[in-house]
DNA sequence: TTCTTATTGCAATTAGGTTGCAATAAGAAA
DNA sequence: TTTCTTATTGCAACCTAATTGCAATAAGAA
């Protein structure tokens, strides 16, 4: 597992490494490393547009600054989603205050653009 | 159910609004009379932080401009989440074309932070 | 080896969301 | 009003993502 992210700079739906995974790890396990990995720093998660859970490989990711977030893309024609190593102004609201946003951009990617 | 989004300015999920139904109206029924408020641009819809799909009525929506997406500010506290009436810019980025962006600002809300 | 702890598989369960179908409500036409 | 047609609703069943309990196995330390 710590393989299958370590050379691959795009984000898996949790959904698709279950399936990657069959015959060699059972769902559970599939599962429970993921949150292992996620609570040591070395993937992170995100909730996709449709809703499922997503895993990405952390960069510049530490223990600590693991919430620092970044943007995502995802292509809207076949479904892939990159982490962004861009970051975006927080904008300041009246009377709240916030500490993080979660940003999705959504377009085509070059192989499907073209 | 009209009523309901009528006066209120903040977003609910689906699982909220079944809640609140209960008695009156079946699940299925709230999830038909959603989609179909949807599709006549009363209200949209989006996916929160937990994955969760959230309701909130349209101001500016038209059955046309639906799609142009606004920011949501979700507090981390109370859980509330609503409707900005600001526009961020897409951020340009090199060998894609953006079309579309979510946002969820996440913080405290006013009444959580005091 | 023996004891202890961590990891895994399997079955079952929870929860959000959808589908099929019959029952009822609502309108239009006669 | 009566009849025909269409839209709306409820209910049960189903699908799929995700979680939990528990027994079985693997891995380490004593």
């Amino acid at each position: 597992m710590q393989r299958y992210f370590g050379d691959r700079s795009t984000a898996v739906s949790v959904v698709d490494l279950v399936e990657h995974f069959r015959g060699e790890m059972n769902k559970v396990t599939v599962y429970r490393i993921l949150s292992r990995m996620e609570a040591e720093g070395i993937i992170h998660s995100f909730s996709g547009s449709d809703g499922l859970k997503w895993y990405a490989a952390c960069k510049q990711c530490t223990n600590h600054s693991h919430y620092d977030h970044h943007p995502h893309f995802q292509c809207k024609v076949c479904g892939m989603i990159e982490c962004l190593e861009i970051s975006l102004p927080i904008p300041k609201l009246k009377n709240r205050k916030v500490d993080t946003e979660i940003i999705l951009l959504i377009g085509e990617c070059e192989t499907c653009a073209s």
